[in-house]
DNA sequence: TGTATAGGTCTCACTTAGAGACTGCGTGTG
DNA sequence: CACACGCAGTCTCTAAGTGAGACCTATACA
């Protein structure tokens, strides 16, 4: 484990390691922005349109979710289809890049259940001291 | 994978899935905070001292690097441990909890580097059209 | 005496996020 | 026929967060 993360960072320096090109950056990102992720877990369990979406995550108002979206989309993370219905509905879907995404992301969510407690717990004795 | 995200959610729904006490958010709150994971990675290499991890992460402030490190201070990812010499010295180390954080977002960082070439693609794609 | 290091804190400017009103269009309801 | 509603957003305004960098206290060294 040690050296498997220290060998990754040697071998970004090794490469120029621009921040800009980062791909830790890059994904991070994503995860980060506080919406994105909890968008590609709702559309992941089934396509869905634009006012769906923002039923299903009923604190993001629609101006995040109209940006969140497009970064996805620009990403290539969530792919957008406009159907010419009587009033236009938009559907979202995953595209097999945001699929692919899940696989580690559930790793990480695994991680986060099995030690929300501890982390609960440091986090009120710290605030308590 | 479908039926693991989906039961995943409904999980939480059932148990009545407060926003607020959300595992999801609580670690991702600290992957998103731009420098937390980055800082994290560096502690992985080996315990640092204030300074030490300012001159790594070039880009961070001071101010930031501080409350990044409260931050996880408080979740009990990182210990601050200070050494009563001359001029006192804090060395930052990563606990336990933070250790174990290492190896699903080590999941995520493989799939960053994967899968980086494809985003750049749609992304130029995309700002094209 | 002046300079450097340590580990921060403080202030100010700027960017970003969120709330919520508003748009245009078509459909259903009284 | 008038009114309200749902769709998929956009726009504006304000509040909160971020970053740059000056500043602080203390010790050691030249």
């Amino acid at each position: 484990m040690r050296d498997l993360m220290t060998d990754r960072i040697e071998q970004w320096k090794a490469r120029g390691f621009d921040p800009n090109n980062c791909p830790v950056r890059m994904v991070l990102d994503h995860v980060a922005a506080k919406w994105t992720s909890l968008i590609l877990l709702e559309l992941e369990k089934e396509p869905q349109r634009f006012n769906a979406l923002g039923r299903a995550l009923p604190d993001i108002s629609k101006r995040m979710l109209t940006q969140s979206l497009r970064d996805l989309e620009r990403d290539g993370m969530v792919r957008r289809k406009v159907y010419d219905t009587k009033p236009p509905s938009v559907e979202y879907s995953l595209t097999d890049v945001g699929l692919s995404f899940m696989a580690p992301f559930s790793q990480l969510l695994d991680w986060a259940e099995k030690n929300q407690s501890q982390i609960l717990a440091a986090r009120s004795g710290y605030d308590k001291s």
